[in-house]
Formats: structure tokens, C-alpha cells, sequence
DNA sequence: CATTCTTACGTACTGCGTAAGAATG
DNA sequence: CATTCTTACGCAGTACGTAAGAATG
């Protein structure tokens, strides 16, 4: 019997006019449509398409059968969003973040599925990347968004944008001239790092070992707020994120260095079960992909998001 | 994202009132249709069903899921049916038939299947079934209609009925009188049967080794034409197919003894390629297994079937 | 000769069936 | 207590990806 994912296929082949290019549509390879499209043919004893060609050109059956693919394909997908109508949907997500993004990029999102879906209620919670993990893992939230250290086979991880950190510290605690510093100038001064329950500590962690970079005076904490209070005091040298902190760089609280080199960025995404099937979760995913700009966001101040 | 059989499911579990008669329905267990209306639930987020009662009632939900089902499953057997044509299909279907069938219900079936589709030709091949057998895997045959002796990995065995076969001789060469024969009466006599390379003869050669009859003189032939012919001519004893010889019975020309046990009918079955994915061999078989009421066709005899 | 689709083959995973469990009337 | 649906688990068949092959312009 004919399915959607052959018809998917069909579909984007006609419309993109490539099995590759439809491929890459459906996040899958070229091998995998082009067998899919011969599925259909077998089913429908008929050439969809011209192969005599090096581009793949539609027969008139293929056509025809494009036209109707669009039309089932279209008809599921309003099926759906029926199902998840905004107006009638009246559901609760609970959303894992990390403080970072507690701190900026979360107004932002949650007005975006507000927007997108009234009648969702968005329950966040702010906690490291490692606790988050755990929760997820026991079903105590249904998505997070944290720092991408996740090679796990039970999570859907899906990025959605590069944290930007910088190194930071009180005016005046480092001096430096117009010349970048070098990494290793830091490692006589106090380094304040957040611990290895973070995706971000975890990735910085691995980063200063690659570098060389050996304090003995590594300052752990594992929260964000209290990072920033220390380094606010001049108690050490920390990377922090631009987003959370450029009000206090504005008004002359904070002082960036100009380090190199420079701090990688830290990869963001949403992750979910892996096992999960739940269309809304889906749609709010998507949502953090593509209408939220993460990447952008997080080069702008807290006073901005609002 | 929601698929065919998890519309196929929720749709006959409301048409049928049940998930087992669903099961039924689809030839699948009650536990397969199970997970796929559940599949459909998580994907829509919304019970579709009141597991609070013994039987399966569904909810408005569900209801609102059976007609958008249908609507999408109707417009797939649309366009399935639109490739299908009966007026623009023009193919040939290459039948692999035994003797039997030839001579019976052969032409009933070629009338049926030029009905439904008129362009379609029929290219049938009267063979023993093990050369049938061979043919279907060399792809020199798409189908084939034979007694099912099957146990094959590579092969689509679909049932289409019983062939009724009953011992026969020439008047008067055994002798017996209202009472049934005792089927160890035939072992002194010439019996004559098809051989390894026909279904049926094994299928009887397995039976007659359960019921103890070793008769030395076994006269083995690859033709049903020939054993007709010696069975006239009164050189032994066989079993034959009363549908293929009832005008010869009723002129008088062969008897028909009534002996017991009475043999096994012989189940007649299509036979197609496991891997075949052609739609019109599927609709073909579908018509051999439910409009040719093969059953009834293999009680007639050649001269009415014209 | 590069690009585009097909074919072949080994693997991974989804979805299935069996059988036991829970719930209902 | 029988019937009906759900859950758990092991297996099998499908469908996928990789990589090599064929064909075209």
C-alpha cells in the first residue's frame, strides 16, 4: 500500500526537482528517496519518472501523482494542526532551562508560543544541564534547553543556535593594552568556571586542557548568578555570556578582555526523549529553531529581551 | 508523523466496535492495532478512545479522527484505483495454472479478470506445480494457481478454495455394493496418481502413507489428461478432480466409488512472489479469492463453465 | 570529468507477534 | 469468570546509510 513517506517523497523530488535536493528536504539520503520513489512506481505499475535525463524529469503519470500526493500530504498535515488548534489546545509543557537562558532568551520563546499557541501553558525550570538530563530521563519535564554535550542514543537533540562567551572581570584587575592577551596570562589569576553539572563547564573544561591552560585557582560554582557576583567583586577572572551581562559592561561594572584565543561558542539545543511522539513538543521545537533566533538573541542584553 | 496503518487502525476499530475485530479486519493481532491507535494518540496528544468501558467507544475526538481517516483513506483507494484503470491499463499478467484449473475454472477467471480490466491480457501457462513453482522464481510467471504446498519464505500463498477429488474408475471394474468401500479395498488394485512434481500428489502421497496404504502398484504420471485417459481405458484406479470429469461420469463413462475415508480436498491457492509489490497482481488475486468462488467453480464441469 | 541517479550490501531499528497482566461487567 | 484491551519482551523484516556503479551532458 502506497504511504506518506513515498508520496513525501514523490513530492519533493517533482518540487525540488532533484532526488538529492529532496533528500537533503527530508533529512535523509539520496539512496533512501530514490528507493521510496521506486516503491511507488512498483505499486502503481507506472514510471513517475524520466531517468533518461540526467535531472529527474516527471512523467505525466508522475505528475499527476504529484498533484495528488500534495493534496493527501496537505489534508494530514490540516489534520493535525486541527489536532494541535492553538485555540483548542490546553496543555501544560514543562521546559528545562539553564540559567543563561532563564536570563535571556526564555521571554522571548515563551512569548513566541504563546503567540503560537494561546492555550499552552510553559512551566520552566531553571536548573544545570546535568539535573535537567535527569528530569528529562524521568519524565519531569518534556524538553530542555541547554548546552549540547549530549551523545545519547534516548535524546532528540535538536540545535537551535551558539551561546557567545567572553572572558570578564572587574576594570582595572587585569591590566592589558591594545594588544590582545594571551590565554596563558590568565593562569595566574583566579579562574571562576562553572562546574562539570553544566554542558558549558564540561565543554570549557575539556577546551582549557586542549589549551594548555592549568590554574591551580579553577573557583567551581554551579550557578551563573553567582558567577557573575563574583566576578562583579573582582574576585577573579570568568567567561561569562555577553547576553546575560551587558547591562553591567554598558554601565562600567564589567570589563571584557580581549583574549586569544578567543572562546569557542557553546553549541544550544533543544533536547527531547527520544522517545517521544508528541506533535505539540514537535511544533515547539521547530518554534525554538526557526522563529526565535536563538543565536541572535544571545548577543543581546537581559534588558533588551523584555 | 501519522501514517496510513494508524489511520487503517483507528478507522476499524470505530467501524468494527472493537480492536480485536479490527485485528481481524487488518490480519494483524489486537496488540498491533493497540499500539497504533496509541501511536495515533501521542502524535494528536488526545485520547481517542474511553478505555474506561470493556468495549472500544470512541471519543468525540476519535470520531472527529474516523471521518478525517476515512476521507484520506477513501482518497488513496481513489487514486490507487486512478493507476489502476481498468481503461488504461494495458498489460499482460502471465498466469501459471495446473491442469486441473485449466480445465475448469480457467476461463470462468480470464472472463472475470477481463471484466474488471479490459485491456489486460492474460498470458496463462498450464503447468505441474514444482515447474510453476520454478517458473514464479525465475519471474517467468507473475502468479500462479495451484494446490498449496507452500511453506516458502519467497512466496505470497493467498487461499482461493478446495478442489474435490474422488476415486474413480471404469463402470464396473470394481465391484461394490450400497456399502461404502473400506479405502485398503484399493490397495489390491492398479492406482494411478500424479506425481512429486504436483502438489496434489504429494499432498496425497502424505496422506495415504497416514492411513497405512502401501499398494505396489502405483502408476505415476505428470499429466491429469493422461490419467483421465487411463482411467477410461480401465487400467487402474484414481483420484480425480470430479470437476474436471463429471461429463464423462454423467455419459456413463467413469464411475465414481464411494470409499472411505473420503480423501482430503486439496487447497487451491495463488501464489505470487513474496517480494512483488505490483497492485494490479494484487487486485487479480483478489479477485481469484473472493468474486471466482473457486470452491463452487471446482464442483462443475468443463462443459458449463463455457 | 563532474554530476546525478541506481544498485548492492551490511546494519540498525521499527514494528510485530506471543504471552502475560489488568480491568470490566 | 470470561472477554477485552494493555504491557513487556524477543525477534524478524523493513528500511536505511555507505559506497560503488552506471549514465549523461
Amino acid at each position: 500500500m502506497i504511504t506518506f513517506k513515498q508520496m513525501e517523497a514523490l513530492y519533493w523530488v517533482v518540487k525540488l526537482g532533484g532526488f538529492s535536493q529532496a533528500a537533503h528536504k527530508l533529512h535523509t539520503t539520496q539512496s533512501a528517496v530514490s528507493k521510496r520513489v521506486q516503491e511507488l512506481e512498483a505499486l502503481v505499475d507506472t514510471a513517475l519518472f524520466d531517468r533518461s535525463l540526467r535531472v529527474a524529469r516527471p512523467t505525466d503519470k508522475g505528475r499527476e501523482m504529484y498533484v495528488a500526493a500534495e493534496r493527501l500530504l496537505r489534508e494530514r498535515e490540516e489534520l493535525m494542526q486541527r489536532f494541535l488548534d492553538p485555540e483548542v489546545q490546553e496543555r501544560r509543557i514543562r521546559i528545562g532551562v539553564t540559567e543563561v537562558t532563564a536570563m535571556t532568551w526564555l521571554p522571548r520563546f515563551v512569548d513566541e508560543i504563546n503567540k503560537c499557541f494561546p492555550k499552552v501553558i510553559i512551566d520552566p525550570e531553571v536548573d544545570s544541564g546535568a539535573m535537567l538530563r535527569d528530569k528529562l530521563l524521568a519524565d519531569e519535564i518534556d524538553l530542555m534547553i541547554a548546552a549540547d554535550s549530549f551523545r545519547d542514543a534516548r535524546f532528540n537533540v535538536t540545535p537551535i543556535g551558539k551561546l557567545r562567551l567572553d572572558w570578564m572581570c572587574r576594570p582595572g584587575l587585569v591590566t592589558h593594552g591594545a594588544k590582545p592577551l594571551r590565554i596563558q596570562a590568565l593562569q595566574e589569576r583566579r579562574i571562576l568556571t562553572q562546574g562539570p553539572q553544566s554542558g558549558t563547564g564540561i565543554l570549557f573544561h575539556d577546551w582549557f586542557q586542549a589549551h594548555g591552560l592549568k590554574s591551580a585557582e579553577f573557583v567551581v560554582s554551579n550557578s551563573l548568578v553567582a558567577l557573575i557576583g563574583l566576578t562583579l567583586s573582582g574576585f577573579g577572572v570568568s567567561y561569562l555570556p555577553i547576553a546575560a551581562v551587558r547591562p553591567m559592561v554598558e554601565a562600567g561594572l564589567l570589563e571584557v578582555l580581549n583574549v586569544r584565543p578567543a572562546l569557542p561558542e557553546a553549541p544550544y539545543a533543544a533536547v527531547a526523549r527520544h522517545d517521544h511522539k508528541d506533535a505539540l513538543i514537535t511544533s515547539v521545537i521547530r518554534l525554538a529553531q526557526q522563529n526565535c533566533d536563538f543565536t541572535r538573541l544571545f548577543q543581546t542584553t537581559l534588558a533588551d529581551s523584555h
